[in-house]
DNA sequence: AATGTCGTACTACATTTGTAGAAGATGTTG
DNA sequence: CAACATCTTCTACAAATGTAGTACGACATT
């Protein structure tokens, strides 16, 4: 029911980092870290994260007269819903056509596969 | 270097779908499938096509009235950039991070990652 | 208390994207 | 040749996004 198709781009995706990695971070935080990578204007973050609120990405409380933002949607969902977009866009939804990809780019060694598989098979107690 | 870093919007990729499919296509082609599966009206089209043009990513030739466009960044291009943006924005660079969550998120089963290793290995394509 | 500091809220503007109508050019057919 | 069917081009508009200034309220400091 809610699950949210949560796609974000990729100025988004760096504010949701830094809510991600912290836990909680006030719009000083926030922007101090885009303020060094990027540039960006304190008000600038103000700016997007309010409309990240409005989009129920992220829910703010308030310290004082500052606010402090947390993440409302997990790094997993998104990477979910992002991943699988990928895949439907550029590979027919075909994830063995992705793993052929990232294998024949380079970005994975063929022994990682093995190195995948023994994780899986090992301990692995999730559901 | 002329490597254009190519990140193309999900109706966008559905008109280089075409192209790619075809090796070229008229306005009418592509709008004709766009129709069918977005009802999307001829001028959208090629309103679209042309502006996909003014970004260099396809080329037209003209027949007769008609215009003809032939895509110019090769499908593997566009997967390449935008599986490496993916990466970098939702998994750190990490492409294994992001062969684990295809095989937890169960897009991918553990048996795939030996065929993909045999697939490279022989060049055994089967299915 | 007055003033300066800092943070949020609001407003604004350019660009990209999705979407399409109107107008004008051109080829087709009786 | 005239009427018709098409196709491209131009123009338009809403929503999302990137970016930031201005204004106003609250807090601390002298």
């Amino acid at each position: 029911m809610s699950s949210e198709d949560t796609s974000l781009s990729e100025l988004q995706l760096e504010l949701m980092r830094v809510l991600w990695a912290r836990g909680e971070a006030s719009t000083a935080d926030v922007a101090e870290v885009l303020a060094n990578s990027r540039g960006l204007a304190h008000t600038t973050i103000a700016t997007l994260l309010s409309r990240l609120e409005k989009r129920g990405v992220v829910a703010s409380r308030r310290d004082g007269r500052q606010l402090v933002y947390r993440a409302l949607v997990a790094q997993g969902e998104v990477q979910r819903s992002m991943v699988s977009g990928l895949l439907d866009n550029l590979f027919g939804g075909d994830a063995r056509a992705l793993l052929a990809h990232l294998v024949r780019e380079e970005e994975i060694a063929p022994g990682d596969l093995d190195r995948v598989r023994e994780l899986l098979a090992g301990g692995r107690g999730d559901d």
